[in-house]
DNA sequence: GATGAATGAGAGTTCATTCAT
DNA sequence: CATGAATGAACTCTCATTCAT
């Protein structure tokens, strides 16, 4: 019963593959990039080892893959018009980070921690720029229209403040003030808050 | 000929030792814990694999020497007395921070490297707490006296926006506006700039 | 094409386990437990390193493995009734043993040189008693019968000496008079000769 | 204060080449052979690691001298005179061997242990045979006036005997029941008890 | 497409041995 | 004679990767 008709191939590869994304996704969370191994991962999506190797051309590829998938799918939720600017959109942007950290933990987890590793930040380091430099210029047109003098300094200290507290939740999440956070990030910048 | 005396074979292990230390932070910032390898820190330190089990009980203890000795060192740098306190001294230690950074760039590349490795963090959770503990209080108390009105979760917010920050930096110093943060920072907490 | 089916695996693991433990067999006797390396049985065996660590988790999981099946087969062999006790099976016995010596000399070899090496001995002493105890109470219930007034300690004494024959026939087989030594054992516990 | 007189070195040297040897046979009974390191032999003996290698060539020709004094010793103790024999004296050797054993309990435990492991029998072999000879052939005189038509085989039959039950007492001296093992092997040569 | 047995490079670690002093 | 820092080979063990089926 091996061979199949070749219409039924490219369904199972696509399904095929998002299941190793996201088996890879949750071991690497739980035990880092080097803790996790190719065995672990294919115990996680029940499928063989050597399968793997059918889907992606070593551990690094799916280590990318995982993380590009992740940024992609960030981009997208990310996506609005800085020139129709609302304060009230700005405030739901900063909500929205908190609510991907929220639902997309285990990822969250294995970004940051990858983010450190000069040697792996290589690896992804031009798909983030070509992910990240919208999203801050976004912030940094809206940062204008709010009068700032510096809007581009000012995009890059909220980025940066907003990487701090998300790293901190992710690090915690139990006992970071989450709440309190958010709105004190939202009073800095006199939104309103939900 | 007649033994080394005991004075000589001290300071040959005191200055091997922190030739070790130094090699190991530098692997360690480049390749994180789990990537840099024994082989790597020996090869940069000009000796044998062998010697360093002279001076290190195990892989993990030479990390956790090394974050220990900067650890220390930064307690050394933040003893700060909450109790007599101006707002003059809290923008010296928000001025502290970001020179430490510069200072020891390799030491920090490796900290928030290791802290957003769970499995890693674990080593070094308790002198971490240790040594956090106070300063996250020293700073609640001198928020208390600011006038918030939750201070012990303002002083998370505002370790968090410095974690943020000081990432930011780490990440990319060359074109991070850390003089623009500094002050910004400050500014959100009503401080003189220098 | 299409995958082995689960059969031809399991029939692969059968062989090729047995494989690794005749070799580890053969290496343990010429050099002893720390003697003997991973890397040297894999040689013996045709195989990589890799792969013994596939079959069995250490190299102390293969000499256990390697004991424990030689002294199962042993216990298979001895097992006897001591009620229903007749000279002529105690003659057997003790032809057994020599035969048993003969028949599976590798094994002998690493038995004796593992029960003098204390840390060694201790990976089996549990099951190592779990089989000698019945055999030495079996021994001694004959022996009762047999009017002997210790007769506990009489079998210890009867082991030791069959201990000392097998060591010396093991140490040196060719010169050693076993046929003598055993109608000498026998005729101590005046026993029929075959 | 360095040099020392030429006439002082020969003691020095004898002495310490004792204590070595001394220090060695403790830790070797301890760990057995290759559980044992230089290192440990040197604290053991109060010295570097370094002087042993002034007085041995190798770790393996310290385990040697190990052995070669011990059996040297035993040679000493096993001098008897097989033409002015009486049951009298062979009862007494059969004491004496395991007064030796309960006097060099660790010589014996490294002896036995290392009895059985080929690559290390045959460092001993050569001199472990030619003090061994005499003795097995002194007893088959004895065994031969005691009218035993086979006495060189009856000799290692009482050699393979001693041997078993030295054994069972090393590995177990708590519970071994030595005195009554003596006593029914006397009974069984016919010979005195004490 | 799918399996897991097999490989081999390299990991951390130990330790007999050397050698400058 | 004596030291212990230093080496390097060998150890056990892991794991990404390959490949016959």
């Amino acid at each position: 019963m091996c061979p199949r008709t070749t219409s039924q191939f490219e369904h199972i590869r696509k399904e095929k593959r998002q299941l190793i994304l996201d088996s890879a996704l949750n071991v690497f969370a739980k035990k880092g990039y080097h803790g996790a191994s190719i065995a672990t991962i294919a115990k996680e999506a029940g499928i063989s080892k050597g399968l793997i190797y059918n889907y992606f051309s070593s551990k690094e590829a799916v280590l990318k893959e995982t993380l590009y998938t992740g940024l992609e799918y960030m981009f997208e939720q990310y996506r609005f018009d800085p020139d129709k600017f609302t304060t009230e959109q700005f405030s739901q942007l900063i909500d929205l980070t908190f609510s991907l950290l929220e639902k997309d933990f285990a990822y969250w987890k294995i970004y940051f921690s990858v983010l450190m590793q000069a040697e792996v930040m290589e690896l992804i380091q031009d798909k983030l720029m070509e992910i990240m430099i919208p999203i801050i210029e976004g912030f940094s047109i809206i940062l204008a229209k709010m009068g700032y003098n510096n809007p581009m300094q000012e995009a890059r200290f909220l980025g940066a403040t907003i990487d701090g507290l998300s790293i901190n939740y992710i690090t915690d999440p139990k006992s970071f003030p989450k709440q309190y956070c958010v709105n004190r990030l939202k009073s800095i910048y006199n939104l309103p808050l939900k």
